[in-house]
DNA sequence: AATGAATGAGTGTTCATTCAT
DNA sequence: GATGAATGAACACTCATTCAT
């Protein structure tokens, strides 16, 4: 009896925790389905089976949602992209331009990948990086994305100013490796085109290569 | 004498449409500082100095003035791309791979000097392609999106299967070209990036141009 | 070539009026089926095939657009009354009796028929009584609808008082006759009743002859 | 205990109740001044001392308002004919065409009761009959009709057939009884007529019954 | 923590009417 | 007389947010 009510007392953070989970992923469905702006409350309330009272007591307000489903994906893709450079890592027997080319090519099948597997999520997250500055870039957000591009910075930064690159200026580094598949992405999640993203996969990755690779090699 | 007629029967159509085009560009102000659906027509009344109904008379509803700046930008943009490419096709003295290469440049110059010089259409433009879908597609828009791609798929269809391009499909090829400036645009229109598009319009061209050669020659 | 002359000068009133009369019908027409607030100039405009500004022109405006309608209606209705009324005095054979009950009669006939002949026309003249008032009883109302009501009473003051009716408060007459067939008309222009007021005609009269004759005849 | 619980129970349920008659009340009074598509919701709140979303969060919309209205007045009105006429059945001493009398009677003198002491309730209930079709005949109000026409149907059905009433089509019967005091209320709620619709009761019932009794007992 | 009634500023849109041409 | 662009007050309705229970 007193597991049961340990389970009952205990529990209740995790079953919060839980259901903030849940509740997000409604509203994303709401988002991708209506725009941000275009979801009402109301309508996150019905789909969650939630009170609004509930709502604003677990978030604060609308934007607060929007801005909580938006860490929820990045955190999720970083985790992903975490996972792919670090397969790469151990591999000691390649040389620097191959693990470069390799790392290149790891950026674009975490986008791809991830994408595929999770459009709603990712149509969300790469068109609302503007909600960091809205939703006023509280602490946590900002540390997210901060992490985020940390992560990507460290894993490239032994490769720079080793000629394994065209000498392009860092800022064009990320849309031209991920330009592509994010843009045909923004098609294809909008019906625009019907093959799905995945086979196109090596083609992405493949053109990644070529456009920041050195020329000469 | 008939001059004169002509004048007083001309200009009242004339001065309609100098009207509409004016209360279009104020419109994508609205739209490009508050989005659309943030912006309010008492918005877009107050900045053109017209009146409600005069609004309603003209365009009839907000989302037919939405889909009213897209087409004027659409539009506005097909006529550089167009321009740039009409360039090309008479230097005889070039193979066709040069030219191909040249006419995948041509279409990176266009997209980066049509947003670095309008970066408010190109914005809207580039992020509201769905617009067509919600305003009905009425033939005015659609006619206009088609003779868009028409443009492009006539310009190249040359030197297609020819060994100038890697065999990409050929959804593939549009992303490819100009899916990077298209995301750096992104970024640098939401002021994440500070270096202007332009600086970098060598990159996108010559980056485009790996990514869909031939890998060989 | 003097008379064609004559012919255009004279003949645009006689134009004008048949537009009017052409206009109204229109209105009527537009006023039956969303009813009179919830027609809209441009309704009517659109249905007849006119300018805001000439309707304004001939009508003045809203108000006083519905009230025409009335008017016409209501003098139609009265001559058709007068009409019915004026095919009994002549026979000359008849008793005070047999002449009050074919006069009884004969109103009511000539609610009916005109009812069912002219649903539209009924449906808004009954219905819309009030219009009188609300359109500022302009004289020209007001004498159309005095000279509906001496009509009758001038018709029946030699039957009155000769214990031929039943000893009625003078007021309750006109309901006692007609309401009944208006009551069903109501129904029935609405829908919710089949059958044709028409096909009870002759029980509308006897009922109506009923409810006012004297008892003891 | 367990009572004072009730009670806590209860009481809200009973406050929202009540607040929305009161409501209805107000709705009712703003009706009847300026007809139902002259009625802004704003009158209808600040008479009612609400606010616009709470009058929205109770009804839903304008047109739903004016059919709670219809509905309650329907009830009402409904309460009152079963009443009357259920004291006529227990009168066992009388023989079927008495009955029949007092039955048809009581008709009327429901009808002119109730439109004498609510003649607002009456003018909006017997003119908005077709709110039923227009509000989508919603379950609630279409019951509350059926039962309403059942309880004559069924009151009425025992002395059909008897020769008790002259043999008149069935849908004309209504008509024939109601006809003329409705026509008279709508005259006299028009502020045409002067007298009292309560003083004609007596005639109102004696001219209905004369209308559809058999004539020769 | 949970609920949902209450709030009221704000929105898109309509429409009778005016008036310059 | 005729036209239709222009006007702006009004309207029905929405929705984020608050708060008493």
């Amino acid at each position: 009896m007193s597991k049961q009510v340990a389970k009952v007392q205990v529990k209740p953070q995790a079953k919060t925790e839980e259901k903030k989970r849940q509740i997000l992923l409604v509203a994303l469905q709401c988002f991708t389905e209506h725009g941000i702006s275009g979801t009402t409350i109301e309508m996150i309330r019905e789909a969650s089976n939630m009170s609004v009272g509930s709502l604003y007591h677990h978030f604060g307000n609308k934007d607060k949602i929007a801005a909580a489903v938006f860490i929820q994906g990045m955190r999720e893709f970083g985790d992903l992209l975490r996972e792919y450079l670090a397969e790469i890592a151990p591999q000691k027997k390649l040389t620097a331009v191959e693990k470069a080319e390799l790392g290149v090519k790891a950026v674009v099948y975490a986008n791809v990948d991830w994408i595929g597997s999770n459009p709603e999520w990712a149509r969300f997250v790469f068109h609302h990086r503007s909600i960091i500055a809205t939703a006023g870039s509280e602490a946590k957000l900002a540390g997210d994305m901060q992490s985020f591009y940390k992560l990507l910075i460290a894993w490239f930064k032994p490769y720079a100013g080793q000629e394994i690159f065209r000498p392009i200026p860092i800022e064009l580094i990320s849309s031209l490796i991920t330009g592509p598949c994010h843009d045909y992405a923004r098609h294809w999640l909008a019906g625009r085109y019907k093959t799905p993203l995945f086979q196109h996969r090596e083609e992405f990755a493949i053109a990644a290569w070529n456009a920041v690779k050195a020329s000469n090699p």
